[in-house]
DNA sequence: AATGAATGAGTCTTCATTCAT
DNA sequence: CATGAATGAAGACTCATTCAT
């Protein structure tokens, strides 16, 4: 009888790749890109070092798996929350809040998009901007929707800026003592409405800005 | 006759220190803390290894010094801003786009703060975070001042809000192709006016929010 | 199937291990501590430097490691020297002539003990010494048994004196031009005569030197 | 009227020389060769990089002169000894306890003989031990004096047995705990005795052994 | 398919020595 | 003659990656 693939053993192979990636995604998390090194990835995973390079072409190959995970998890959250509703500056207001409390929720994630991931190198970098430019375009989307007469970059930047934002508050939320850290639903709040008042304002100002000068 | 250090002799070391930090500022910004190797800054600044190691005690002693020389360039353009106008309202506008306006125009020192300076170690990180920290608590102020009944925690959320809103677009802004690229003057407007919007929004809007649940 | 370790690999990774020791004990006993440097030991051994790593944490752990392996192999020949006599007049002579012959019969290892390991840091400094340690209270134990009302610290300090004798003996004789130089045995012989007077008329002078003035 | 080197000049030029050399001769005892570095040595000396290759021409140099002066202080305190008596015996046990004296006393220079010499080179090595040697020959006269038919080898080695006791003695004395350490004049007499007996006996046993087999 | 020993390029850093002032 | 800034060769050590078993 000839060899064959069997079912079980195309389970195990995910099975590995899968510890890999989450004992990748939990270090690079903890420590950063940098700091993290294969040896530490592949003792957390309890695998061989050839094991490693058999899933992964290198570091930054796992490194890269990790964000597309990650972008992934985000990318349907974020759907999910624009179900809710149909009007777009609900949406807006529910994408920023989604956010926020993913960030904070999964922080262990969270930490990958928010400081730990420079140093490695312009591939990785670009792979993280992208992330963050997928969220940015389905902001600005729905910006587009809720004022369709808006410029396209002039959108783009707007959405950015409630993305940076929304991150930077996260970033600064996670340094908070205990003590005086809102919870995680109240700071989503806030920084809701902070971008929603940024949103509708900016959403009725763009006319009188003119970007080409 | 005993020797002295004449003037001439210190104006020369100081002229190596900068020659040293000069090169590092713009290695760091082009290729972040990481990749930038303390060869590749003596190569830069045309200096022996030991000269190096006479003026700075390793590398992250010079990224220190390159984010303190950085903190003190912002800290100084940002307090001229402020006294252009006596206004609370007035100052965050023009806070925010001297921000960007600083960070547009000189984008070699801005990439340090932006995206380039993990990887450094806890010690650089927090140099790095106590910059923006900085700036965030200025804006804290004078939003305290605009509404005095604000509390302490949500204006220093709604400030990292704003400054990591203003930091983004710049990182977005630089990754424009060129053509495509509004003027540093049109997005610093755009970007103070979502401030702006986000801000006078935040600041009516403080009481209604409750921060611990 | 899964990797098992097969006894052929563990033989394989002592091999490694000893090839690296060996070269480094030759090494160390040519040019002493400090001028030995990790390149050497490993051009010498024919091994990549991570490989040296692997086995030894750095230079100072090979260097204990080879200062361990040699005092095992002079305690073993030490005892066995003992063995051969149970009156402690004898055993005195026989320990004193067998530590001569193994270092001169083993001048490579003897040379580290001898003269070349000083400048490795207060931790081997530490090791070295308590090898030779262990030889004087060996041969203190026998003085003790010889003469049992025999103070400790003067029995120890007879002891490290005949040591000391014996290493400098060795050392001289080491140095002497081959024409001139006495054989081994000869040299063991007349080291062990002057260390048989000395202990012998220590050991009856005892009672007359008051240590605690 | 003509530049003249006056007497004092020539004395401070001698006293910069005597600034470097016991700065020196204090931090080599303390820290050993290799662990004093040039700059150190400069800086105890409060004086500059140059001005110290201007009377040393490295830190070999300096060493070598360390050791210079260390010797012809002890020469001349052993050869003081001697002049006490003109009994062949006699003198050998005043020279042995002036040496042990000398090095409890003198412990700074003392360790510089004892232990913290090696690691520096070839050449370095060959000064510390034309010290021990003078001071062997010294003790050979005196042994052939007292035993005129005795072999030159033979007492060679039995002096170089004797000195290495002597230097042993003190290294063990130095390391143990104050409480139990005896006074130095005790160790002194300790050791001359035990050198005595040595000395004595094998004195009298020389024709018995033959040296060259 | 799994393993982990072997590799070596590349990093940071030190320090003896020179030389212009 | 004193000075100390400049130098760079050389050392210890890390870690991503390969490959024989």
């Amino acid at each position: 009888m000839p060899y064959r693939t069997t079912p079980k053993m195309l389970h195990q192979k995910q099975l590995r790749r899968r510890s890999l990636l989450q004992a990748a995604v939990n270090l690079f998390a903890q420590h950063g890109y940098q700091a993290t090194t294969v040896p530490m990835i592949i003792k957390a995973a309890r695998t061989g070092t050839g094991t490693f390079y058999r899933y992964f072409t290198g570091k930054d190959d796992i490194f890269a798996a990790a964000l597309q995970c990650l972008s992934q998890l985000m990318a349907s959250a974020l759907r999910e929350a624009l179900s809710k509703s149909s009007d777009p500056l609900s949406q807006l207001r529910l994408l920023v809040e989604q956010l926020v409390l993913l960030l904070t929720t999964n922080s262990t994630g969270a930490r990958i998009l928010l400081a730990q991931s420079s140093g490695a190198g312009i591939r990785l970098d670009r792979v993280r901007h992208e992330i963050i430019d997928d969220q940015a375009s389905l902001l600005a989307q729905i910006l587009a929707r809720a004022n369709p007469s808006i410029d396209t970059i002039h959108a783009a930047l707007i959405s950015q800026c409630c993305l940076g934002g929304a991150y930077q508050s996260v970033r600064h939320w996670l340094e908070l003592p205990p003590g005086q850290r809102p919870s995680a639903q109240a700071l989503a709040t806030i920084v809701s409405n902070v971008s929603d008042f940024a949103l509708r304002g900016s959403a009725a100002l763009v006319p009188v800005v003119s970007l080409h000068s």
